[in-house]
DNA sequence: GAATACCCTACTAAAATAATCGGATATATA
DNA sequence: TATATATCCGATTATTTTAGTAGGGTATTC
């Protein structure tokens, strides 16, 4: 399984909707604000999980994102999977040619490994994430970020105002 | 853990030294032939597996590399650890820092899946991939290749010879 | 009709990986 | 002692992937 800073984006994305996805659709600039994942590389990532059926969108004012199935119901191997296309750790992804139309020497161990991860990870849902208490220790300090930089930022916009 | 290529050639470059080192010191010459590595990049790869002492050289004709210890004695995960510097699949390589001074919202699934795939990989010894039928079948496809390739070239040698 | 927010394509920037080049040093052997 | 072998070492380049940017379009709400 390639295991790079882009399926753990999708991951935290996936992990943020289903915190905030109580009421209504989320929108990306939310997820943008509260996880610092640019909101663009974000509607690239929620393409794909829009293709993989793994989120629905609502559009308009009010829309954004919901998740197809309970959080319960999607594991983070999916999500890894959906964003990454190979989730294969050997150099042939699976295809027993590494090495000029052979398997190369440790393609067998990659190919457990390979396996090892995937199990890990769809064993764990989205929703078992949510009930984790660290995640929402996690996200109820983000929660309060989020709460403060509005404050400075209507701060600000009132002095911007009063200088007008 | 990041799993990239870098890991995967450290690991099958020290298998080969484990499988040839019967009768003495191996090249690196020896081992970018049987694996198709780069012999430069093979170069910059034993640099920090030397680094670390896992491996040992010798130099001058006849020279090459040895294991510091015996196969049994060496894991995959100590392979993969010394050329990737990195062993965490954590954005913050552990420091819990991974959104501005915080942990992020999935830091410790990453920190979970790090020793996950870190135990799996310290429990195999380079000694319990040789000993695997389908390394040693590998292994030997890999001599026979070697072998016809030379077998090839010295013809080659012998025309270009004949029309000079 | 204005604002919101998804949707889509293309491009650019940055980073990591992989490979290349040019040499220096040690050593076995003839 | 000369030569060939093979490790050592640093710098540079190429390639690929990741990440972010830009600029527009479309659907929907109010």
């Amino acid at each position: 399984m390639r295991l790079t800073t882009k399926g753990r984006y999708a991951v935290t994305a996936m992990l943020d909707l289903a915190l905030h996805s109580r009421q209504g659709p989320v929108s990306l600039a939310d997820i943008s604000g509260r996880q610092d994942i640019s909101l663009s590389y974000l509607e690239q990532l929620f393409a794909k999980l829009r293709k993989r059926e793994l989120v629905q969108s609502v559009r308009g004012p009010g829309g954004g994102y919901q998740l197809t199935r309970e959080g319960d119901a999607i594991s983070v191997a999916e999500v890894v999977d959906a964003v990454n296309e190979s989730v294969d750790a050997t150099l042939c992804r699976g295809d027993n040619d590494c090495q000029h139309g052979n398997e190369c020497l440790t393609h067998h161990l990659w190919s457990d490994l390979s396996h090892q991860i995937h199990d890990f990870l769809s064993k764990i849902s989205l929703g078992d994430l949510v009930r984790r208490n660290e995640v929402r220790a996690v996200a109820k300090r983000q929660a309060i970020d989020i709460k403060r930089l509005n404050q400075k930022q209507s701060a600000d916009l009132i002095d911007i105002e009063a200088t007008l």
